[in-house]
DNA sequence: GCGTGATATGGTATCGATACCATAACCAGC
DNA sequence: GCTGGTTATGGTATCGATACCATATCACGC
């Protein structure tokens, strides 16, 4: 930067006020700073204006895995709404566990983002303290939780989850099962699971461990749950799936075993995929505003950065698609 | 720091060294240290050691897009790979447009990233410059292009659409169409192109602006492609694929129209994935190691980052899963 | 007893940008 | 013509860690 500076005669903090606040700076000065800096090939050097300025140009943000459609299209929609701001993106997987969370958060807080996004609503204690000394906002985006650390972004798991098994019922289905990924620190399935049951049991039907199936969340497992309950629960006439791949699977296990959908039985899924809409029957499902929620959380978490005040709740709802498959 | 460097009785470097080199502290020393810096709740200033140091712990990574099953596995591949060695990923996206790559390029080499993955092979000659000015570690991860600008980490494009060409040819298949994403900056889809027509001309068959159909990449495109080669090019009898989503559409569309595979027409996918695998009849599709490309990729690039020398190429392999569709 | 080398620790300068305060230049208005 | 306010620019200290070199300590061997 001093270089810039003596090349085009002015002092290094005019050089910084040309790229940090332009405005600041007369035209014609801007003009042949930029041409120097152009010629020189200069590029700033980010940590060092970080330390003085204490204040980075990083948004971290933690989720459970980068290899889900879910949440690869948040994370789609943070990174473009933060990119045009001159915003980066720090990414990190917490391997769906609460000591990978605490473990990636200490480690990017340590590069001093700006803020936090946490696909996850549930936290050690150590990653909360660690989260609140730091200072930085949080926007969580797993779920609507009852206490945000900050402020949440998203939909809630519970009335969605609840609208969907509530759905069934409305239709007349009587022995319904629900079928989750099986991931033990996953309190989002846990919150769906809750609200299936208690849809199950507003309506005076029967719920129970018998009718609520764990497995593996891809599209294989969704084909071998439903074998299993066309086998061995006959009286199972509706399905729940908590997740799109096994709903696929189990409408493809349908084909092939000529079991006829919904006839026989009914399938909802709550992720709604592209596939399970062109599937014939099309398989109803949740439709949940996935670039939504993460252009919200980067809008939010820059809102809070600017000195906005935690807002609490933002929630950009979900969509039933009701199709044929119910 | 300072503060821990007074509760412990050393000096503000033994902490530091406690925390970037444990080896060459007491392990008494270390234990105390570690026990101050609990209590108080310490985090490290990342970018004031960057600045001394002129080291980050950050790798950047810029892919055209989140959104898509190849790119989230090959970056969850390199996440893998950088976190527990304690580098931390910068992700951003081109959208698939060399003014897009070096605008990000541009921005990311201000954090001064140690090495930087690129899932392109073509730049603008700015974009280049700035890559070589900066003096870091490039890994190229689109294609095993011939002039790598450090070290390029994938598979071939070419050989690999030639194989799934070939395949169709020496099944006996004579009027082969080629479906492709449009994307003009898209080398890589040019590439596959290329290696189609060669294919198709080394055995003496037909090629023509009639047979290579662009379009959408996704699912409901695959569809409309194939009732439009079923009502309007009776005579193509198979087609490839250069995309997953849009041979499930056009699947999806032969059992809509009762359109026998691959009797009246073949379907051959570049991308596998579990839905073709495991529709009846299953898609013949290319399998790409895509987790292993990014794993390979962060690999590469550490080791350059410890003074290893460009290794010019890894080539991943690819391979052809015949199944039921060709 | 003393030199030698290995190990552990400290003092000081410094990385490159920016915050803070100062200053210079200029213009409007009475 | 001078004051007061606005705009453009500069000097200097400083952010928090680490590199470099120096020094202290200790074990060991002759």
């Amino acid at each position: 930067m001093v270089d810039v500076a003596r090349l085009a005669n002015v002092a290094p903090i005019t050089v910084s006020r040309a790229l940090s606040h332009p405005s600041s700076v007369a035209p014609e000065t801007l003009d042949k700073i930029h041409r120097v800096i152009k010629q020189l090939g200069y590029v700033p050097n980010g940590p060092a204006g970080s330390l003085k300025s204490q204040k980075t140009q990083l948004i971290a943000a933690v989720i459970p895995s980068i290899n889900h459609l879910f949440l690869t299209a948040m994370v789609q929609g943070v990174s473009d709404f933060l990119s045009p701001l001159g915003y980066h993106l720090m990414l990190g997987t917490s391997g769906e566990t609460l000591e990978g969370e605490e473990a990636i958060v200490r480690a990017f807080l340590s590069q001093r983002p700006r803020a936090l996004l946490l696909h996850n609503t549930v936290h050690t204690t150590e990653c909360v303290n660690l989260i609140r000394a730091s200072g930085i906002p949080v926007i969580e985006t797993g779920d609507l939780c009852e206490q945000p650390l900050d402020t949440a972004v998203g939909f809630s798991n519970f009335d969605a989850a609840y609208t969907l098994t509530r759905h069934l019922i409305d239709r007349g289905y009587e022995n319904i099962a629900c079928v989750y990924a099986r991931s033990p620190h996953n309190e989002r399935t846990q919150t769906r699971i809750k609200a299936y049951r208690a849809a199950v049991n507003d309506a005076g039907l029967r719920s129970g461990p018998d009718l609520e199936i764990a497995t593996d969340g891809d599209v294989a497992s969704g084909a071998v749950v439903l074998r299993d309950l066309i086998d061995a629960r006959p009286q199972v006439d509706a399905a729940v799936f908590f997740g799109g791949n096994m709903a696929l699977g189990a409408h493809l296990e349908c084909q092939k075993m000529r079991v006829p959908i919904p006839r026989r039985i009914a399938i909802v899924a709550f992720e709604d995929t592209e596939i399970g809409a062109m599937l014939a029957p099309a398989i109803t499902a949740l439709r949940i505003p996935r670039y939504a929620i993460g252009r919200e959380a980067a809008r939010v978490a820059l809102a809070r950065i600017g000195g906005g005040s935690p807002s609490g709740h933002v929630d950009v709802g979900f969509e039933l698609c009701i199709r044929e498959t119910s």
